[in-house]
DNA sequence: CCTCTCTCGATACAGTGTATTGATTTATAC
DNA sequence: GTATAAATCAATACACTGTATCGAGAGAGG
């Protein structure tokens, strides 16, 4: 085991020559913009290198491997969450989620890295140390429940911005409008109804409310705070 | 846009050469063993196929694009979830998060592919069907509550074990046993705490007890349960 | 038996991450 | 200021990937 495993702790490196000096910022900044611009699946070191007018070869001084490439582009895009605010525990908490799900719908790449690999980054550590100071400041100091609460948190956010970033992608993959993607898959639900196998889900579909994304993420977060709460008796 | 654009309505193509029959139920379960063996990474076409003895082009015919094989492989693991059990509600949804940890833990690859684009395969309607059947007859009538009770559940369950695995997988990939995971870890974090830019995360470190991954999962899914009893005012 | 349709395997292509290597540039020592 | 050592880069190469194309061959229908 090597000393320096991690890409936080490995110094990076000083430029020499004169052309296109590049940095591990510059290479990550190019790398997030590709993935802005058409998916995470357009970010290839090449074209990364390519963007930045070098070699491909040449990134691999100031990253070891593509994963830590995304790494370090998941730590930037916890860089983009915004400081939690707010004056009761579970405010904060609802802040703290609320943007990070900002942060995934501003990066959809951002919402498929979450939560595949461990992430120890900087930013990712100073969100926690946020989440962490904000929650023990207003009245939250059961450190069981602490723990659990910001895992549960965590958890939920990250399934949440994944189906929600899934289901978008899908449907924009399939036509552009929403009207289409109805059309789509709308249809293959009736006959799959119509088999008589799925009762339930017919007059669910049939007779549920049909809310907004934000909406089910709102109301989730709500059954999760709210267990927490009565979990303490406050 | 086609009739028939979804993998679960195009007819399964029957077979008239004599060797090795193939048929998608094979080609998914030579697909799944090698996930499960080697990982998703090490389900590639040409695997698959040569694990049938198979050229790689032969499985073109039954499936349109690697895609749609592991959406039959997902559709496949939601099969193996048992029927959820249980007397109350809360008791089912508990069973139903539980049953997919456990095919999340059995298949890892499964958590990998879990949220990551819209699954709507006769198993995985199937055990939405049982899910809301289970929910109705229990009690829960409120439709509002039944749609935001199953996304929030699914959710949860989604980013836990897409979270677990993760982290079982770096810690496998890190060396073998769990102490020497912490030995490489663990130091990072010291360095990381040494600089005092995380004093509150330092503390927690220190003083919260170290849970099991599986009491984290239930701890969180027992505050999401009761949010939604309370929501419930029942 | 001939024909026609369907299916298969081979080949090919554009792309991937990354190991290796030889040249070229830079820093160091005298 | 020059010789030497070290560092860095671009090119090449390798083993893969998913999949389009297409010629050959097998099965069925007449």
């Amino acid at each position: 085991m090597t000393d320096s495993p991690l890409i936080w702790e490995r110094p990076e490196p000083t430029e020499r020559r004169r052309p296109s000096p590049l940095s591990r910022e510059r290479i990550v900044r190019a790398a997030i913009d590709l993935a802005d611009a058409d998916g995470l699946d357009a970010v290839s070191l090449r074209k990364v290198a390519g963007a930045l007018d070098a070699g491909p070869m040449r990134l691999y001084r100031y990253v070891d491997t593509k994963d830590e490439l995304l790494t370090l582009m998941v730590d930037a895009a916890y860089a983009e969450v915004p400081a939690p605010a707010g004056a009761t525990w579970d405010a904060v908490l609802r802040s703290i989620a609320t943007g990070i799900r900002g942060v995934a719908l501003r990066h959809e790449w951002f919402a498929e890295l979450l939560g595949g690999r461990p992430h120890l980054g900087p930013a990712t550590l100073a969100h926690g140390e946020a989440s962490l100071t904000a929650l023990r400041s207003t009245g939250l100091d059961d450190l069981g429940t602490v723990t659990g609460a910001l895992a549960a948190l965590n958890v939920y956010v990250i399934g949440a911005v994944r189906k929600e970033v899934a289901e978008r992608r899908a449907q924009r993959a399939s036509g552009l409008d929403q009207r289409q993607w109805q059309h789509a898959t709308a249809p293959y639900l009736l006959r799959m109804f119509a088999t008589g196998d799925y009762p339930a889900m017919e007059e669910w579909v049939h007779d549920a409310p049909h809310l907004q994304a934000d909406e089910v993420f709102e109301l989730g977060l709500t059954y999760l705070l709210e267990g927490i709460r009565s979990s303490l008796g406050t």
